[in-house]
DNA sequence: CTCTAGATCCTCT
DNA sequence: GAGGATCTAGAGA
């Protein structure tokens, strides 16, 4: 049925199966601004303490607590000092998947994302995590939601489905490990898709070899 | 479109 | 201390 809210036991599964089933689906959030909703057209899947690209990888800590918890649930994080991105924890209770939520079109509250992105094209409010994360007004404060509570205000509901001949996959951008996973999930065609970046290690400053 | 570089701070080793 | 599941502006084609 369109517009209901995805049930827990639809997180309940292997990350590499749910990634790609999120595809065309809703993640809606309220805040006192106003709602904003962005049906997803980008994700990604982490495979937990297995998976050298998940945050997971080297067991539990303060950071990665929600990824061990039960399903449904918002894991937000913090990265390059100023950008929050977004998962949706799968996977039974103890376990340790996500999938990274990448990009979106907006389809709901434009008005209320605008102001939160003032520089952005329309076409570029949602394309890429930490854009979807501003676009939604996530931040640390979201960390460990529920989205399968009616009324939340987080939620993801049913929304027109993929077509399941254009979703394509390849390898997960902007990872260490694991590159060849091709655990990357995309509507193909999808304007909405951010741009393919393979990862490259940041150096902190000029290396000055003389004076 | 491509490429380059800077921003900025949290997290884990 | 090192580096990161990124984004933006600016320059050039």
């Amino acid at each position: 049925m369109d517009g209901a809210l995805l049930p827990r036991d639809f997180f309940d599964g292997p990350v590499e199966e749910v990634a790609p089933a999120l595809l065309g689906h809703v993640i809606s959030h309220r805040t006192p601004e106003g709602e904003v909703a962005a049906r997803l057209t980008e994700v990604e899947a982490y495979a937990g303490p297995l998976d050298p690209a998940s945050h997971a990888y080297r067991g539990r800590t303060p950071r990665n607590e929600v990824m061990f918890g039960p399903p449904g649930h918002v894991y937000v994080y913090f990265t390059y000092g100023m950008h929050f991105c977004m998962n949706l924890v799968c996977g039974p209770d103890g376990t340790s998947m996500a999938v990274l939520l990448r990009a979106g079109e907006i389809i709901e509250g434009e008005d209320v994302a605008r102001a939160r992105r003032p520089r952005s094209t329309v076409r570029d409010l949602a394309r890429g995590p930490a854009r979807l994360c501003q676009a939604l007004g996530v931040a640390r404060e979201q960390n460990g939601l529920d989205v399968c509570v009616p009324g939340g205000p987080m939620t993801v509901r049913r929304g027109e489905p993929a077509d399941p001949a254009l979703i394509r996959n390849g390898p997960r951008t902007g990872v260490n490990g694991a590159k060849e996973v091709p655990w990357r999930f995309w509507i193909e065609g999808d304007r909405t898709v951010s741009p393919y970046r393979p990862h490259v290690p940041r150096q902190r400053k000029k290396i000055t070899a003389e004076g």
